[in-house]
RNA sequence: GGGCGGUUAGCUCAGCUGGUUCAGAGCACCUGCCUUACAAGCAGGGGGUCACUGGUUCGAAUCCAGUACCGCCCACCA
């Protein structure tokens, strides 16, 4: 056995354990006859490097799989990464741009190149780093959305969903990100509240011939520098205050182009004036008011924001610029009336936060109805549950009033779509290019490839990742039914548990479900618990701009990865945000040091084969083996409902409080004594059942001393070593030794008031014979106390206390203020008495005698027995302490 | 605007379908200790009208209603 070092150093034990788990393919799960338990990791973004939030999500995914290990499943915890098209595209693009380049000057070939390359370089780091956590992923089993198996699987959906006649092809009304220059789903788009103005603006009517009358109309607009795109205006038919606009034409402001004045009930009366101008290319509702109206679609913006040559003035401006102008114009020209401060929600994209640009456009959909409804169904009848359940409610809203999801992208980075174009402007959809010319032939013969042009856009990324539970083990399942799932499929589908944030409980969560019902007619998990979001110490979210995010690696190389996890879970409540401070993960640290220590200390005893275990050992063995089978239940418990901070608790308090403090210092040798054979076995036991049941959430340094505590052959490992299991045991013992600690508490109380050494041996008399004798060895030991049961206190001074309903005194000839003890028993005395009046309040009542249960009266009588039996014992005392 | 959740000690939270001497935990704080495992430690201690108001009940932190504040989700009033 070396030599232990006085302190914990995770630094030297962490690298090499995670090495010897690789070397023997802990983590590597294959089918067998064993139960699986499995999860999926929520994606990262191929790109990205770990932050807070991922520290805590994986680490809970890492608790919950070795748990699983443990308990003598087959855990399969699959890894990969996502490969985020919006985000990864972007900043590919923004590389080049630095280099002068840009993506259309080299097309789409050539940038796919740029952006593989930068994948290769920067993918898979967070995976890396994912290691020095100590996650136990299975690393053979690595996956990546964009593989070519996976994208195979993405292209198979497409078709099969195409051809099931739920995907279609539409101009709609998108939400375009003019920054990252592709449309995004609804999903995508953060509603914020906006500062902006309401320019009310007068539009003339025109005579007829293109000028304007003296009379005019006001409408009001957060927009001015879109009207010239308006196409109308609009009033509600029932609005007497417009009446005398019906039929006329009124001229738009600065351009004097000719526009009529219409009747739509969408107008409200009580908003605005009453007069909305009808934009239909820049706005969702003119565009539909356009559709029912026939109005011109004139569409003034351009992909990047900026005003193009229709709008006839400002041109080449950016949307914002445009507007600060066009009012300046407007002013000038008098048709500004007035200017309102207005605060509105406005559009922001996800990705970008660049300010929405509602834009009609050709884009794919996928109908919603049918999966939604399937969707809604699994969770709503339990098959999968959410954890904590509010969110059942948010996801219910969701799924009732979910639109068709807009599936393509404007990007290169992601699946093509695999719709090919004949040159008459009709198209195919098929999985190969060799399929779609086979089915353009079909339609005309003449077509030859060359003719067929492919789709420009991508498809969206979680058009990928919802088929992850389902494409990581067998990417040949998804958009084919009808195939047979293969071994793996087979095997840990559906999976166990995901752990992932609210944030994308739509993104992801609720379109995995969908997949899994429509692939596998099976929820793809049966739990899902949502974390919260990590927030530093004072309630901000973590970002790079507020720089009050750590970086994780740091913090392991300062604490170790066993404090970080400590830290991150025990403020992790389900569904609750974590307030992350660094304090969190030193007590973590300092739990670490107090488990090496602990280990030291009993390492270091000189054990005599001969001897025999004292009293107190005899009784601490025998109670702490329940108090060990009492714990385990409870964790099992807090792991059942995933109260992994409460599971985590309660092992943290099991080790430190009772098996440190408590049950150390009751068999720990006089110094320089050894200790018998029987005691130090079993206590090392009992450190392994601990290190057992600490694994799944402190992996490194149970293992260190796991290994060290027997000689382990090569390759062995705590992973697999089956955890605890709870003993039938007696409740009596518990609770004896817990009044033990009582009195012990009462000496040390003692102690502490009169600045008496822990050295100094005291006497402690117990009045009675009632006192459970076998904990009296403990009271001795752990008080430095000589306990005496004969005889009763008279004659004696010291200082008196009670444990429950026993009567117990310090005694301290000479050393006691008899006034004081006087007062104080007397204080006690009345608090007694008022204790027991209001239990006799309460069984003086008829009512409450007549109405409640049985055993609740019963408990109030106990209460009332023992409040008599404390007065009568502190009446005599007071009145011993008068005659003395 | 609609919906959901929350308010318990200085901080973060637990307290399940009302009744264990129910007001708890961890951290922080205060006091005393460098007692030969650990000062990243040991021993002891203080601290809350359970947001507010009313109701139901023999009994309410717990159930109901309303009020206030906080948070989240959804949402097209220009």
């Amino acid at each position: 056995m070396k030599e232990l070092a006085a302190k914990y150093s995770a630094a030297q034990v962490e690298d090499k354990w995670y090495q010897y788990w690789l070397e023997h393919k802990c983590f590597h799960s294959e089918p067998n006859e064993k139960e699986p338990y499995t999860i999926v990791i929520p994606p990262p973004n191929v790109t990205g490097i770990l932050h807070m939030g991922h520290v805590l999500n994986n680490t809970l995914n890492d608790v919950l799989i070795r748990k699983a290990r443990m308990d003598g499943k087959n855990a399969c915890w699959v890894p990969g990464t996502d490969h985020a098209s919006i985000a990864t595209e972007s900043k590919v693009v923004a590389k080049l741009k630095a280099m002068g380049i840009s993506k259309e000057e080299i097309g789409r070939e050539e940038f796919l190149k740029h952006a593989w390359e930068w994948k290769e370089e920067h993918g898979g780091i967070i995976l890396q780093q994912l290691r020095k956590l100590g996650c136990s992923c299975d690393w053979d089993r690595t996956r990546f959305t964009m593989e070519p198996e996976l994208s195979e699987a993405v292209i198979n959906t497409f078709v099969y969903f195409y051809k099931k006649g739920w995907i279609y092809k539409g101009v709609r009304m998108v939400n375009w990100d003019p920054e990252a220059l592709t449309a995004v789903s609804d999903d995508e788009v953060i509603h914020k509240d906006t500062k902006s103005h309401f320019y009310h603006l007068k539009y003339f009517i025109s005579d007829g011939n293109g000028h304007p009358t003296d009379k005019y109309l006001v409408i009001a607009t957060t927009r001015p520098e879109t009207i010239m795109a308006d196409a109308a205006i609009c009033v509600n038919p029932k609005d007497e205050r417009h009446f005398w606009l019906k039929g006329k034409k009124v001229l738009i402001p600065l351009i004097n182009r000719e526009i009529p004045v219409i009747e739509d009930d969408y107008v409200e009366m009580d908003f605005g004036t009453g007069c909305l101008k009808v934009t239909p290319a820049h706005d969702v509702h003119d565009y539909e008011i356009g559709l029912r109206h026939n109005l011109p679609v004139l569409e003034i913006i351009d992909d990047h924001g900026r005003l193009n040559e229709k709008a006839l003035i400002l041109v080449g401006e950016d949307r914002f610029v445009a507007r600060k102008k066009i009012v300046k114009m407007l002013e000038e020209a008098g048709n500004l009336l007035k200017v309102e401060d207005y605060t509105s929600p406005v559009g922001y994209s996800e990705r970008t936060d660049a300010v929405i640009e509602p834009k009609l456009s050709a884009q794919w959909f996928l109908k919603m109805e049918t999966l939604a409804r399937m969707a809604l169904e699994t969770v709503e009848s339990g098959r999968t549950k959410f954890i904590p359940e509010k969110y059942v409610n948010t996801y219910r809203h969701w799924m009732e009033n979910a639109r068709d999801w807009c599936i393509s992208r404007q990007l290169w980075w992601g699946q093509r779509i695999p719709a090919y174009y004949l040159p008459d402007g009709s198209y195919v959809v098929e999985a190969t290019p060799e399929a779609a010319l086979k089915a353009a032939q079909a339609i005309n013969p003449e077509i030859k490839a060359e003719d067929l042009r492919q789709d420009e856009d991508v498809l969206d990324t979680w058009f990928s990742s919802w088929l992850w539970p389902v494409s990581v083990f067998d990417p040949q399942k998804p958009g084919h039914p009808d195939h047979k799932p293969n071994r793996d499929l087979a095997y840990y589908y559906p999976t166990n548990d995901l752990v992932t944030g609210p944030d994308i409980i739509f993104f992801w969560v609720a379109r995995m479900i969908m997949a899994g019902e429509e692939f596998m007619g099976k929820e793809p998990f049966s739990n899902v618990y949502f974390t919260g979001i990590v927030r530093d110490k004072i309630g901000r979210k973590m970002s790079k701009t507020l720089g009050n995010s750590p970086n994780p690696l740091d913090l392991i190389q300062t604490y170790g990865a066993d404090a970080v996890r400590i830290g991150m879970l025990l403020c992790s409540s389900a569904g609750n945000d974590i307030f992350y401070d660094e304090a969190q993960i030193k007590q973590g640290a300092a739990f670490c040091n107090k488990i090496w220590n602990s280990y030291r200390l009993v390492k270091g005893f000189a054990v005599d084969a001969s001897a025999q275990p004292s009293q107190a050992a005899r009784v601490a063995m025998e109670w702490f083996k329940a108090k060990l089978s009492e714990a385990v239940l409870q964790v099992e418990d807090h792991y059942g409902k995933f109260r992994i901070s409460d599971a985590l608790m309660t092992i943290y308090k099991l080790f430190w409080d009772d098996y440190c403090s408590s049950y150390l210092e009751a068999i720990k040798p006089a110094f320089g004594q050894p200790v018998d054979r029987l005691t130090y076995d079993t206590t090392l036991s009992f450190f392994e059942d601990l290190l057992k049941l600490i694994h799944p959430v402190m992996p490194f340094i149970t293992e260190e001393l796991w290994q060290d505590l027997a000689e382990r052959e090569e390759g062995e490992t705590i992973m697999f070593a089956p955890a605890p299991k709870a003993v039938a045991y007696d409740a009596a013992v518990l609770e004896h030794f817990a009044m033990a600690m009582e009195a012990v508490n009462g000496v040390r109380g003692v102690r502490n008031q009169r600045n008496i050494a822990p050295k100094e041996v005291l006497t402690l008399k117990i009045k009675g014979s009632a006192f459970p004798s076998e904990v009296i060895p403990i009271v001795e030991k752990m008080g430095n106390a000589k306990v005496e049961t004969a005889g009763g206190f008279e004659g004696v001074q010291g200082v008196g206390f009670l444990v429950r309903t026993h009567e117990m005194m310090v005694v301290l000839d000479g050393m006691v203020n008899l006034q004081e003890e006087i007062e104080k028993t007397q204080k006690e005395l009345e608090h007694q008495q008022k204790f027991l009046a209001g239990v006799r309040g309460k069984l003086s009542n008829e009512r409450f005698v007549s109405n409640a249960p049985a055993a609740v009266i019963e408990n109030e009588r106990k209460k009332e027995a023992d409040a008599l039996s404390r007065i009568e014992s502190l009446e005599s005392k007071l009145k011993q302490m008068k005659e003395n």
